[in-house]
DNA sequence: TATTAAATAGGAATTATTCCTAATTAGAAA
DNA sequence: TTTCTAATTAGGAATAATTCCTATTTAATA
């Protein structure tokens, strides 16, 4: 994500444009993963050794709560961020313990379609649904998959 | 969940059947939500003052390695703990921060058929779907919804 | 460039959880 | 029933992740 992307959301998102704001959105989009605040703390600090680890916590905080990156929490219970805000699921590797985007606008719409018409719901007005598939990467054609490494 | 039904689970799990352990499965059961250990420790210490917290903890990972009992990971990222293992989802109640069990076989069975036929996840064997759905009661109608209190 | 509310640094405090070790105990075997 | 032993527990210390606190700094506005 370029700095000009960045200082765009930071504005749409009435923030204050701050170099530490900016190095963590830098350290969060250039990661491939899902990093963990402490996963960014460090990759913060191999450029920029001043920025707090609280500060880091505090932005991590309120970019959520703008809603300019999403939280998830995985099957080992670790708080991890993500700077796609898209609606996409998640895929767990249980095996690698790594956790792959999944995209699929055609399954969103055949879930919603399904639960709107569920009586149980009728009261419920329903603001997100969301999957988490659990799996492995089949062995003997190991090498073979997107997933692998 | 009775004395008796208990004491089988703990058997069946091959795990030792002590006062401990029964105080855990009866505070988690007795509790129609889905609490966290520290909800539990509470409810423990009402009746049994003598159970050491780091035991609760240590019967709850232990349940939970065995498949006795389920761990769930919450929107506001605390560990809660969920006595039934049947196949089922979570409905987050958002503005009251409950969580409500769902139970749907049919839609299981939709998700499944469709990923199983989607091609990126050809090399992934499926161990599991979590489905999270997130969503308010109605307001016009609240007092009439199986969900309100 | 002056002003001020917002943001940050740095460290202490808090919270949830795990770890450690000695003492106890459940269940198997005699 | 009693004995034995590995498993379990108590109690508290240690750890890890996160939040809180307060003085200082700074970005954006006028």
């Amino acid at each position: 994500m370029s700095l000009e992307i960045i200082k765009t959301k930071l504005k749409e998102a009435g923030m204050k444009i701050t170099p530490q704001r900016i190095a963590v959105l830098q350290a969060l989009t250039g990661n491939k993963h899902h990093p963990t605040a402490d996963d960014l703390i460090k990759t913060i600090w191999k450029v920029h050794s001043n920025i707090s680890a609280g500060t880091v916590y505090h932005i991590l905080n309120t970019l959520v709560s703008k809603k300019v990156i999403g939280k998830i929490e995985t099957a080992d219970n670790v708080v991890r961020y993500d700077p796609n805000m898209e609606k996409h699921h998640h895929l767990y590797l249980s095996d690698k313990h790594e956790i792959v985007d999944f995209f699929d606008d055609k399954l969103n719409g055949i879930i919603m379609d399904y639960l709107t018409k569920n009586n149980e719901l009728d009261n419920i007005n329903i603001e997100d649904v969301k999957i988490q598939i659990i799996g492995k990467v089949r062995k003997p054609q190991t090498g073979t998959s997107k997933y692998d490494k």
